[in-house]
DNA sequence: TCAGAATATGTAAGCGGTTACATTCGAATA
DNA sequence: TATTCGAATGTAACCGCTTACATATTCTGA
């Protein structure tokens, strides 16, 4: 069986051999690094040039204990938001010469497997971790000894020397809630997207202060668990308005829940918003297409994307030991249409 | 500045001193190659849980030639249903040892960069390209003499010996104007995804021959361009029922226009289905979920990822001169809902 | 019991780069 | 022109692993 690479793959000795001078040369012209006369310097990037030569990354990276490869592990379920993400991260990482060697997770046990490998078998230089069921509270551990740069998007695992990025899921939650408040609603119901989802649970968080800051009609347990499908929305705004008195409001803790509130609505014959308004979280790219639009948080994906990308850049290129712990908080923007009924 | 592993990594020969063998044995036992008596890979397999040593790849690529890793290139725009494909693809993947390097390009030049990149810098050992718009017609040419396996997703670019993996968009078009011309539609309107997109265009071709195969008020050009974004399905519709007659049908090239179709028709005061069937293509999640309930082409993008996996771990193990030109083509079944008016 | 075969293990040369150190070169100075 | 010294280049070891080949060990059977 032939190589891999197709026979004919060029080494530094090849180019060394064709521009006349040591493999230290051409290594020191690849590296611009060094004193290289320039007229040497010139002569052998025309070779590199001619012959398409590309250090082989393999041999590069045992030398030098460095892959210009981040990895990168996301959720096996819930795919809905982490192309844009990932879109993201790329454009900024490729953009800096490095690549992103993506992995997702169906459980704990997977993960850790998963990073395991990357990180001992010495394939990254950094990780980047989107884990949003993986926080402190629920016993997840990975073990962080790793001592490589680590990003952890939505998620808060507090390791040390790590950079967290999250939604402000919380304020734009209670601030939804104060708009719902203002609009006169007093029975706000609240369709959660699981108990150990980061983001489900800090936008059930401003939920609850919102119900706790705002006038309600006396002691109210209005929330239901679904699990970010618009299934789930659908079954738990059935539920939901089984309840006597019913809500008047619902806030869906993402997008599709909240389209399968709409469509659960339309089916018992309510009107949305006038009998009842629903809001999402996301601002997915149909939701201002949806019957009636529907008011929303604007989650700026692309850029969290390129906020992670950015700090693990910038991590990569510190001492670890000068590394310092970030917290880095995207302040989220909501986007009043008609579901809400303040229109 | 310290080592990128942590200062800790182990290596083979770590290993080797403590199981009190040569790094030969240990590299044996690795690779359960070769005869090693039971006691001795016993004891070394010991040692190597312990040291919790998992082999350097680069030191194991630097000198197989293989990476175990398939680079993976996704355009830029359109998110919305790659990271399902990618999940497809990372389950098949990594059950069989093997990881994704992934990357995004947004034109042709940057695409053939990144390939190259990763090709001659021996990081890959195949490649998996979902470049919808890289179709023969349209002039893109990828230098392929790489030798490595190369799989299509939604591009029929004919490399020799390798493998593309095709939904089959035209005869599910086809079926579907079936579908709406036995409802009695005689001008159905099309709204196109993009010329160089090959789905879109397969669709297009379906769109096309149902017009000739099915009975239509005349001579009609109800085709009118969009970009798969729900925006330009709103706004191709309204364009469309600028016309007199009115289209009595508008097919779209994917769920998302048919979104923007539906609220567009919406607008205008239209009644969907009666004054307007209007179908799409995807089902994506949220389909089911719209009002009226959306008619469309159910797309198995995990199934899809799967398929390209596969193909791709057969290729890695077959020699490159038995390596057969393949195309798969996924039967795709159309899920009918209320929006096209047949309940 | 021991020669010889079969099997298990070790030795060392690379894989394709980088880099410390040695060497050579060229320009400046005396 | 000879000497000196810094800059440019070359030499070779090494990164962690695999593997051809050499060597050691065990197992046969006479």
């Amino acid at each position: 069986m032939s190589s891999t690479y197709g026979d004919q793959m060029t080494t530094i000795k090849d180019v060394a051999k064709v521009a006349n001078v040591s493999t230290a040369t051409v290594s020191r012209v690849l590296n611009n690094s060094d004193k290289v006369r320039s007229a040497t310097r010139e002569r052998v990037n025309t070779v590199i040039q001619e012959l398409n030569f590309i250090p082989n990354a393999a041999a590069v990276g045992l030398q030098r204990k460095k892959t210009k490869t981040v990895g990168l592990i996301f959720p096996d379920a819930s795919a809905y938001c982490f192309a844009e993400i990932i879109q993201g991260i790329n454009r900024h990482l490729s953009q800096n010469d490095h690549q992103i060697l993506i992995s997702s997770a169906h459980d704990e046990a997977e993960e850790i497997k998963i990073i395991n490998g990357f990180v001992r078998g010495g394939r990254i230089d950094g990780l980047i971790m989107m884990m949003p069921s993986a926080n402190g509270n629920n016993g997840f551990r990975i073990p962080l000894a790793y001592k490589i740069p680590e990003v952890f998007i939505s998620c808060e695992i507090n390791a040390p020397r790590s950079t967290t990025i999250l939604l402000d899921n919380y304020n734009a939650a209670t601030e939804m809630m104060e708009h719902l408040s203002k609009l006169g609603h007093k029975r706000i119901a609240f369709i959660h997207g699981g108990e150990h989802n980061y983001d489900a649970h800090e936008r059930y968080r401003g939920y609850m202060d919102g119900m706790k800051a705002y006038p309600t009609d006396g002691e109210l347990n209005l929330v239901v668990m679904g699990n970010f499908t618009e299934s789930s929305g659908f079954q738990a705004t059935l539920e939901l308005m089984k309840r006597n008195p019913r809500p008047t409001a619902i806030f869906a803790a993402n997008d599709a829940m909240a389209i399968g509130a709409i469509e659960a609505a339309r089916a018992l014959k309510l009107r949305v918003p006038a009998d009842l308004a629903i809001v999402g979280f996301d601002d997915i790219s149909s939701a201002a297409y949806m019957d009636p639009a529907l008011t929303t948080v604007h989650v700026p994906l692309r850029r969290l994307g390129h906020l992670a990308a950015e700090a693990m850049l910038k991590n990569l290129k510190t001492n670890p030991a000068d590394r310092t712990t970030e917290k880095i908080i995207i302040p989220l923007q909501h986007i009043i249409r008609r579901s809400c009924g303040s229109e």
